[in-house]
DNA sequence: CGACAACTTGACGGGCGTCAACCGGAGTGG
DNA sequence: CCACTCCGGTTGACGCCCGTCAAGTTGTCG
């Protein structure tokens, strides 16, 4: 079980690729009190409409956002590793606008809304982390607009997949070739406006391309020249996550 | 043409949706510095890659922010009119992810990013307002991926329709029954991920059904409470635009 | 080893894209 | 004031990408 050093200095090591962060903000980080919990697989962390009092962090494992059409079918907004606020998009508003979900076994630490809005105030150093953090978000958003506005499946899977592999590589999750990758074939129908079976079918051609494969919960790029062109990927929207690209 | 008093006024009023300012807050607003001027319709105000030391502010007129495929295929991410802050998204950013592009000849009004920088860290009620407004903006888009993702082309566009009709009378510039409404077909299209034939077809269906129509730049809203139940519109996600809904 | 979730594959159909042609209105220049 | 041009809107024919339905297989966990 995490502890609540464990916690702050996970937020330590994510705010540092974001801004530079005086000891006083070092300190205000640690004065912050968790609330630590483990939760299953398919757990909802956030439910759209419920009211915000307190803004998740996720310790380990991987969740998503997503919102439900007047028919229930859900599409996936964005995915989230180990070290990321899930709640920052929620932090100014009443009530929650889309769902938070585990897709694997996480730990998550919660911290009082009222708690980061004092940061934001006082510690300008952290505000600026935050807003980029936010704001690089956003950018994704916008990004995923496009691909499933203007993107064939085949591109759409592997825009994802390189987006995917880009982020783990830049939190420190694997390498850029290898990376554990736990959606099922229906998650990222979900998350590529598409239905599961044409996923299986798209993801096959992938294989057979010799670009992409998977074995079990592990992703493996074999030819990232070749995903990326497929994708049409260029990481700029990601500013760097943050970091020096 | 407009004055720098009318773009505070304009500011001012923007920011009073979303928050209580102080007299000082809004001697703080009076006090920056804007560029105006006047650009023709179709109009790139900022261009992605562009490197980002200036926020433009709308004064007149509508725009979009979209962002290019591969092949050169536009998908539009958000529209935007009178009052809008068209560079929050990018403030802390070194370059821009995206463009922005009128759609109507506009005005506009730049201030240097630094400036708006600067409020963020002295004016915490300021700081606020521009949070809100950016995070509403980030919500709108997560809606959009839903949009584009898990609706079918006659639930897209009416959902779209409810969206600018709910924020067009939020912000003063119509009822929600009747509003100026200047995209074209081949617009909409870029904005839901369709063609524009498939738009035509479908703005048809949705006037034959009695619920929608246009005259040339004006959209009426024959039928509210049809549009919304085609949409499945539930303007939850619009926190109110910041105003008690 | 039974139950269930996830993956896989095939057949078929439809929603939307593509291509192409025509129309109407607004701006422009002679 | 009229002819020309061009953009935007409109409609039809046709085809494909992807959804739907259905069945079977594999993997996993209790």
């Amino acid at each position: 079980m995490t502890g609540q050093e464990d916690v702050a200095a996970l937020l330590l090591s994510r705010f540092s690729l974001l801004t530079k962060l005086s000891q006083d903000d070092r300190n205000a980080i640690a004065r912050l009190s968790f609330d630590i919990q483990s939760v299953p697989a398919h757990h909802h962390l956030v439910r759209e409409g419920a009211p915000i009092s307190r803004c998740c962090i996720l310790l380990e494992g991987y969740a998503c956002r997503h919102k439900l059409n007047a028919q229930g079918h859900r599409q996936i907004v964005s995915f989230h590793v180990r070290g990321d606020l899930l709640d920052l998009q929620h932090l100014p508003f009443e009530t929650a606008d889309h769902n938070i979900q585990t897709i694997t076994k996480s730990d998550v630490a919660w911290v009082p809304s009222s708690q980061l809005q004092r940061l934001l105030i006082d510690r300008p150093a952290i505000a600026h982390a935050l807003w980029q953090d936010a704001l690089i978000e956003a950018s994704i958003f916008r990004e995923w607009v496009l691909n499933v506005g203007r993107r064939n499946a085949l591109t759409r899977i592997a825009h994802m997949l390189c987006e995917f592999a880009v982020r783990a590589q830049a939190l420190g999750l694997g390498t850029t070739d290898t990376f554990e990758f736990p959606m099922t074939q229906s998650d990222i129908a979900d998350a590529t406006g598409l239905t599961s079976v044409h996923v299986n079918r798209t993801l096959r051609r992938l294989r057979d391309s010799g670009a992409f494969e998977q074995d079990r919960h592990v992703a493996r790029i074999r030819d990232w020249t070749q995903l990326k062109s497929i994708a049409g990927f260029d990481p700029g929207y990601l500013h760097g996550l943050g970091i020096a690209a």
